[in-house]
DNA sequence: TTGAAAGCGTTACCAA
DNA sequence: TTGGTAACGCTTTCAA
């Protein structure tokens, strides 16, 4: 019999995966659902640089990577039963907007389940985040620290906590600043160029003397750039601008834009290995990481007149990491604030 | 008995994918491997637009897609034995580059495979593929017409058909023209911006007096235009660019660039029932299906002191359909030519 | 060390 | 119609 197994093994004989799960419940496969239409989800350089940390530690666990992303429209249901299967020993979600009755079901079910960003119910979920709050009071202190005075905001859907925690960093700076954090300083855009452009026109109109904005993602911002030089404004001597990412295509816009960075690849390993753990000890304690940002500085948010250092090519400010449920400070070791629940 | 299974369908009883998978040999579930680094695969617009057409065909019929990017260095076995299992019915490849053994492999075990793009065995595999030659022969003569003489090409990777078919298309037209086609007037690019960067700094070192360039791709057209920009040379007055993809970002360069745009949803569709068919009659017969092109003009490749029809907003050439394989031309109904093999 | 047998959760077949 | 049973391909356990 061990003869012939050998033998088989020599043609292309490979195990059936059906068989193998089960037997063993196992599969040797890590399912990754990104709430996201296909069109945007390759569009955007955050997910994919996710994706990238995520890959690459699965990779080393010898652990295959399955993405899927299910339409709006469709059932929970099909997707529901697709994970109930051998299909993934854990699941990884991001991008989830409000909420998602999938998450609560594998859990019930005793399927380890991560989230990539804070979940509707950040109690019952292991998940990373980064530091939105933090980053966004980071850029718009700077912008304030520049003199600006009327400092606008382009925010993410305020359904996702990314979009809602980085409105609110705004709102504490400006507060932090004795400046006024009207309501119709803000603008909510949806991740989109388009939607940053749709955005920018409206806040031009509401408040045409503002000088600074503070913008969500740096797909919007570039979208907010055009519309400026559109009505001649000059960035940044005019208007001030900030976006969130630091996505390659920050370097390439004109002008180059401030951004915050944040440490993507790093979040996704972060997942993973929260996921592991999971996979480990199924009732262990759920488990939150919370990963701070940079402010890079780069021309579209220089103070004129007065050149900051290193101005041709940027410079970095670390953000102060506010730890976003309990309203605390602290500083992380090596950037990666990892907090027992 | 059906009452207890009543019962439990009443409260979240989902049943197991591997024991049905076991059991039947089936799983409602496609898989799509795309043969690309997950950093490059979702910044391309190209992939995503592809996958979205899948899906959207996939979503009609209850099953559910599934991605994998194997990453360039792993093993195939691992990916071979997760495809073994009951995990997808079948499988979709694009983006393969060069030779791989996994699709030999799945068809030897009676898997069916439908590649998108011309795959390295083509008689033994069914696949959908737009007709790059045709394409690319459409935006030469474009050029060559506008007066253009010495016209320069950044080709995609020389071991995708894609790239391969695009630079054979420059060809055909310059040879039609009769205009050089000088080894040196050709360098390949990788389809990155960085890409085309390079290659469009090479051709200027090598070949300064040339009035054009066809790019094989919209990301590496952009780069080639930021060179142009930088190296003082006027687009379209003193250097005619067209590009391949029209993708979205076509619009926002500056110029606006001309590019010949294919029917990437349609090609994702085409697949799908490519798959379907196999899936339904497994040893029925390999099909091919080749999409036709059209050239999109936008200000990039205008002509100097003539302009063209509707220059402001663009206009469209249908790309006469060269059928690569076998020489002939013909012309495809509804956009879509379908050679029984 | 090696071989045989049971069980994983489902479907499909075949009696009753 | 209905209920019982074999079989899918693998792992694991137990006995030889």
């Amino acid at each position: 019999m061990r003869a012939v197994k050998r033998a088989a093994r020599t043609l292309d004989y490979v195990p059936s995966q059906a068989g193998r799960a089960l037997a063993t419940g196992r599969s040797d496969a890590v399912t990754l659902v990104i709430f996201e239409s296909t069109t945007f989800l390759f569009g955007d350089p955050f997910l994919g640089r996710l994706v990238h940390g995520i890959d690459e530690v699965l990779a080393l666990g010898e652990r295959q990577l399955v993405l899927l992303a299910p339409h709006a429209g469709s059932e929970p249901d099909r997707l529901d039963r697709y994970l109930a299967g051998a299909h993934g020993e854990g699941v990884l979600m991001v991008s989830l907007h409000g909420s998602h009755p999938l998450p609560g079901r594998l859990a019930a079910r005793g399927i380890p389940v991560v989230f990539g960003g804070r979940p509707p119910d950040p109690d019952h979920f292991s998940y990373v985040d980064v530091d939105n709050r933090g980053g966004a009071l980071a850029a718009v202190s700077h912008l304030a620290s520049g003199g600006r005075r009327t400092i606008a905001t382009i925010t993410g859907p305020q359904d996702m906590p990314a979009g809602y925690d980085r409105m609110l960093g705004w709102r504490s700076a400006l507060e932090a600043a004795h400046l006024a954090a009207d309501d119709d300083l803000a603008e909510p855009g949806d991740f989109t160029r388009a939607g940053g452009v749709r955005a920018m026109r409206t806040l031009l109109q509401r408040r045409p003397r503002l000088d600074a904005v503070f913008v969500a993602s740096d797909t919007m911002a570039s979208g907010a750039l055009q519309v400026l030089a559109g009505a001649g404004r000059r960035v940044p001597e005019d208007v001030a601008v900030v976006g969130f990412n630091d996505d390659p295509l920050a370097e390439t816009t004109y002008p180059p834009l401030s951004s915050v960075r944040q440490p993507v690849e790093e979040m996704g390993r972060e997942m993973v290995q929260l996921l592991l753990e999971l996979i480990r000890t199924p009732h262990g304690a759920r488990r939150r990481v919370v990963l701070s940002t940079q402010l890079q500085v780069r021309r579209s948010s220089a103070t004129p007149g007065q050149e900051g250092p290193g101005v041709t090519e940027g410079y970095r400010i670390e953000a102060i990491h506010t730890d976003i449920d309990r309203q605390l400070t602290r500083a992380p070791r090596d950037g990666r604030a990892l907090l027992p629940r």
